[in-house]
DNA sequence: ACGGCGTGTTAGCTTCATCTAACAACTAAA
DNA sequence: TTTAGTTGTTAGATGAAGCTAACACGCCGT
């Protein structure tokens, strides 16, 4: 699974979402959503395209591969556990959660997600531990700090 | 105080932990602890000068000015409070923590920051709340979400 | 059948952050 | 004081992500 930059993941994920009861996505939709041009999202979709995340058929509604949809499932998931930890654990304002978790999913490891993940389970009590942490862990060994 | 780049964040907190016990940070070493070369570090550093962030006279080491500092405080102390929740609420293995608290830092609101700080407060007992929130609270007004 | 309008595409430009390669200035040792 | 080595600077190129403006397609409605 070759890295996505923030930007692509972002748009991925925006296919994504805007597939959600439907089979695609159209670029005016997604530009709408990531408040960009049409002509980016030209351009991000042929950068998807060539990454075999996305089918872009010329004039054609914009569709997840496999692969793109897993991927963006993924995103999507680490989203939705950033924004519970934020609100749920910390107290922090609906909107606010919403935009940060938004920004994190991109940098954040799935480890830290995890490690989210299984706290909530413990101190909210219920919530199934998330079964894609195995599959985030993947492809994703430790390396040290740059910074 | 007007809007950093992400990048440029990190530029200026290079150089405040490179100023600590001395007056200046030299290009050489900020570029290490970047990872980059010196000439990007010198354009960045460029920019920094320009937005009076720092002082960067010819062949002399850099230097920031009190906003620099104050700007570069704040950015540390997000990556403290982050690096800490992660390590010691969540159970991030600390290398991993620090390398996501270098990444969250730059994209988190205030106000999720602040109430990290309160949580750990409140969760590990100890720790005096962070008097900085209240500062890092200014000027960020909430807005509503764009995604 | 044919115009229009919304949608999609292309071309070309801008800004950023990075790089390499070459050059200039400093500094310390012989 | 001369010079070698380190450090800092400049110039120019690259690649990513965005933009505007202009053009191409396709589908309706008449």
């Amino acid at each position: 699974m070759e890295k996505l930059s923030f930007s692509m993941e972002n748009y991925l994920e925006a296919v994504y979402e805007l597939s959600q009861g439907g089979d695609g996505a159209r670029v005016t939709d997604i530009a709408q959503r990531m408040g960009v041009t049409k002509a980016s999202t030209n351009n991000a979709m042929a950068t998807l395209a060539e990454k075999g995340l996305i089918i872009n058929e010329k004039y054609q509604d914009v569709r997840l591969t496999a692969e793109g949809r897993q991927r963006a499932k993924l995103t999507s998931e680490k989203h939705t556990i950033i924004r519970r930890l934020l609100v749920e654990v910390l107290g922090v304002d609906p909107a606010t959660a919403e935009e940060d978790a938004c920004e994190i999913e991109h940098v954040i490891s799935p480890e830290s997600v995890c490690a989210m993940d299984a706290y909530m389970s413990r101190v909210l009590g219920a919530g199934p531990t998330c079964e894609n942490c195995l599959m985030e862990m993947k492809g994703k060994p430790p390396e040290g700090p740059k910074n």
